[in-house]
DNA sequence: GCCGTTTTCGGCCCGACTGTTTTCAGTCG
């Protein structure tokens, strides 16, 4: 079993607990155990099965814990998640994704109607039926509902970062069979769109085909769906995420390559144009259609080229005009992830990081960045400690002093992730925020006023004069909450007037903003800043989503400030006069 | 349930908002 399910069975009991009114406190030594799981660098498995050592060796592993991992090695499961499974149905867990319900509304609703199910939900809310409950009433029922669908429309579909680490560890596996020659994950992934469906893994090479049986009988498969001569497809692990692994002839490789990675539009577009040239395009190749001799296939490059069109880069292929540009040869040269000379957004163990400023600035410069900011939470996030106007000035001369010290190896920001309040003002003064490098504002309280109250709160954000960027700037969370209302057009606008960079944020539950936002707000003026909003020092790897995104939404480096190298990186937030 | 100790017990991030109340529980971040 690998760390991740280990993670999503005790966090799991966890929300039990919470369902059941369990002791906070033990709750929270769960959580804080299948977050220590999932990030530890070994596989807890090996650990457990090594009578030399110990997993109470791990922090926030102690004697309990440990009895569980070690009953959940040997039956995959363990006395308490069983005994709260008797008592609550394993749907209600679906229930805590619902926003506006919570743990104890949703034992309410077990209680009084045993109804523990989204379909159920949905029934109460339609019937009227939860207003009789205490403490619930029309608006929530309304908020429910809502929710409900905003669950439905995201339900079966996967982070980008998670698909990827998949692929990752199926490739390793994979690659150590005999006669791969390749082993590429095509589709959505490929593409960088930010949540993905399935994953589709092309392997080339005399070994393909065994590679297949290799495949379904990978210990992460949950369930077989399918296994043909050149192509088997199955369910892994515990999330369920569907791979299919094709195995294909190395002469065919670039047109399979080019299908599979689709989208579908963008196929559909290019076999109009091979028709036109008199060529048919499938899977197998480009043959032309009078004597159906075959005209490309072996690469996707010779696929493209006989098509008339440069090479186009997977993240593009979703016909919104790059056909048109690769026949022109006006395709964007797309910023690459080895642009990236710094990274702008992060947090400490000052606020609710997990790592001190010495170890994130040594992360970034073991990265082979040439700057970094610091930027913890401002007051107004009070369960991260944010920082009152005292401890960010204080902070401020901290990094001033590190440099007069001779410095970290790498440049230092002091930043800020300051707040933004509900009428649009700073949550510190300005004239601490003029203290520091890099301000970034952000929205993370009253997210759901309507569009023009919030166009307006951003708009008087932007007027101070002290912030350099706007964070997550729409606010959604992947699968999980949409973007708030607001005039997108208007502050990327008056951002790109003011020069205030629009943050891309890499975080890949976040990926905020959309690729079709910024490609929208490049149109208007806009520059732009891709930061991990890094709570560890391995987050920072995260940047890679973020180029992603910037490459979705057509970026060049040039686009994105913290391509600069320092000294014009510097210049760029010298304080406006 | 974990941790760290003035070591086996007591502390463990908490403030704001919402919708429902008639003084506040539950949710969110």
């Amino acid at each position: 079993m690998e760390n991740r399910e280990i993670a999503l069975l005790l966090n799991e009991t966890a929300d039990l607990m919470e369902i059941a009114a369990e002791d906070g406190f033990r709750i929270r030594s769960y959580r804080n155990g299948a977050a220590a799981i999932e990030s530890y660098p070994e596989r807890i498995e090996d650990i457990l099965k090594d009578p030399d050592r110990k997993v109470t060796d791990i922090p926030g592993i102690g004697k309990g814990l440990a009895a569980v991992l070690h009953e959940i090695f040997t039956r995959g499961s363990f006395e308490r998640r069983d005994d709260l499974l008797s008592r609550y149905p394993p749907t209600a867990l679906e229930l805590l994704k619902i926003q506006g319900l919570g743990p104890k509304s949703i034992a309410l609703i077990w209680n009084h109607f045993r109804v523990s199910t989204i379909d159920g939900l949905e029934k109460l809310c339609q019937e009227q039926k939860l207003r009789t409950l205490p403490r619930m009433g029309a608006k929530l029922e309304e908020k429910v509902l809502r929710s409900i669908a905003q669950y439905r429309r995201s339900s079966g579909r996967f982070l980008l970062s998670f698909a990827t680490n998949v692929a990752a560890e199926l490739a390793d596996y994979l690659t150590k069979l005999a006669g791969i020659d390749s082993i590429t994950p095509a589709g959505s992934v490929r593409r960088g769109k930010e949540t993905v469906g399935d994953l589709d893994i092309l392997v080339t090479g005399p070994g393909a085909a065994a590679a297949l049986d290799a495949f379904v009988k990978y210990p992460r498969v949950h369930e077989v769906l399918a296994r043909g001569e050149n192509k088997a497809s199955a369910r892994l692990g515990l999330e369920g995420l569907q791979v299919d692994v094709r195995a294909l002839p190395r002469e065919n490789y670039g047109a399979a390559l080019q299908y599979f990675t689709g989208s579908k539009e963008h196929s559909i577009a290019l076999r109009a144009r091979a028709l036109k040239l008199g060529l048919t395009l499938n899977e197998y190749g480009i043959y032309r259609v009078d004597d159906n001799t075959l005209v490309a296939s072996e690469t996707e490059e010779s696929v493209y080229e006989a098509l008339g069109l440069d090479w186009i880069p997977p993240e593009l292929r979703e016909n919104q005009g790059e056909i048109d540009a690769a026949a022109n040869h006006t395709l964007p040269r797309l910023i690459r992830p080895e642009d990236i000379r710094g990274d702008l957004h992060m947090h400490t163990t000052e606020t609710d990081g997990r790592a001190s400023l010495e170890e994130m600035a040594a992360a970034c410069r073991d990265l082979g960045y040439e700057y970094l900011a610091i930027t913890d939470h401002s007051k107004a996030l009070a369960m991260a400690n944010g920082l009152d106007e005292k401890r960010a000035v204080d902070f401020a001369r901290q990094v001033r002093q590190i440099r007069k010290d001779g410095g970290l190896g790498i440049r230092v920001f002091s930043g800020l992730e300051c707040d933004i309040r509900r009428d649009g003002t700073m949550d510190l003064a300005g004239d601490a925020l003029a203290e520091l490098d890099f301000v970034i504002a952000s929205v993370h309280s009253h997210m759901n006023i309507e569009a023009p109250e919030m166009t307006d709160r951003l708009l008087r954000a932007l007027e101070c004069p002290h912030i350099r960027a706007i964070g997550h700037p729409t606010g959604r969370v992947l699968l999980h909450r949409d973007p708030f209302p607001f005039d997108f057009e208007k502050i990327a606008r008056e951002a790109a007037r003011r020069n205030v960079l629009l943050e891309i944020n890499a975080s890949p539950e976040r990926l905020d903003i959309s690729a079709p936002l910024i490609r929208q707000a490049k149109s208007l003026g806009a520059r732009f800043v891709i930061s991990t909003d890094a709570h560890h020092p391995r987050h920072l790897l995260n940047i890679r989503y973020g180029v992603s995104m910037a490459r979705r939404g057509w970026l060049t480096s040039a686009d994105v400030a913290n391509t600069l190298p320092l000294s014009k990186f510097e210049k760029l937030i010298q304080p406006k006069s």
